[in-house]
DNA sequence: AAATATTGACAACTAAATTGTCAAAAGTAA
DNA sequence: TTACTTTTGACAATTTAGTTGTCAATATTT
């Protein structure tokens, strides 16, 4: 596997875990009709999160455009609705509706039946470290995040 | 971040490190021109191993044409070189020139300085038990991985 | 030798996301 | 309140990273 140090493999299994993880997910996705971006909001606004467009986006560190067209479908397939944005007149908060939460409980259960599987001979123990680990690389990486992300 | 298991967890950070990952890495590997296809071959074959075009596919888990493609470019920009292969005659092998060799060199190293930002403030025990973890997540996955994929 | 499978090449297509542009509306400052 | 600046939503074109289908040539298997 040639990786000379610890660190660089880890972030050579973030990458071929991140394929294989999303091949596994697209099974239960595709029987739902959603897409991996749907999925990535439903999982921002779950359980009970209400963001505007250019919030989860900011969140998803994807572009605004393209997560205003994946908010629309889910609110046309009524998965999501919209409120009142106190902070901003034209921009709505997007929350799950009682169905669009359904939804992602129907998704969760039938991931974490695959979890079980890539996680069942691993201590506890480890599983915690790597959670702690992987969150600290993720939350710096946060903050370092070009503060000037207009668009 | 309402991750009910840490199992969870772990697969939802992998996705979001995957995303953040890719797009320190870009920054380097545009600079040389190649993408992240071309430097995944890169990486299969450094330092010194000699792979078919599918057997490349078959472990980066992408069709044998879009590897294909890859690898012709790395050859025409001389990263690669062919060599005959004992074990199918019309299917050579591949394998990183000299300039390939120096070429993974530069973007490791350039790599290596963005990681260790990222690695800074966790200790070395918890980078090795991640690793460890991962690792075993992976290698499990590809075991399970279809045994009949012909293409 | 005949049947079967694999490989490389080419083409058309798809999914996920980016970038560019615009007008309308909202926020901000004079 | 009026003028300026920014943000938002909508639409379009493009890019990236790959898939799927097909074909002839060559290999391998029987």
């Amino acid at each position: 596997m040639h990786a000379d140090s610890p660190q660089y493999e880890v972030t050579w299994l973030v990458r071929r875990l991140f394929r294989a993880l999303a091949q596994l997910a697209n099974t239960s996705l595709q029987a739902h009709g959603l897409s991996a971006a749907d999925r990535a909001v439903l999982e921002f606004l779950y359980p009970d999160a209400a963001l505007s467009v250019p919030e989860i986006a900011a969140r998803y560190r994807v572009s605004r455009q393209h997560i205003q067209v994946t908010v629309n479908t889910l609110v046309e397939d009524g998965f999501l609705e919209s409120r009142p944005n106190p902070r901003h007149k034209r921009s709505p908060l997007f929350a799950l509706t009682r169905v669009g939460h359904e939804l992602f409980n129907k998704i969760r259960a039938a991931e974490s039946e695959m979890l079980d599987d890539w996680f069942a001979n691993i201590p506890t123990h480890d599983v915690e470290c790597t959670r702690r680990t992987l969150r600290t690389m993720y939350c710096q990486n946060l903050r370092r995040g070009d503060p000037d992300a207009s668009d």
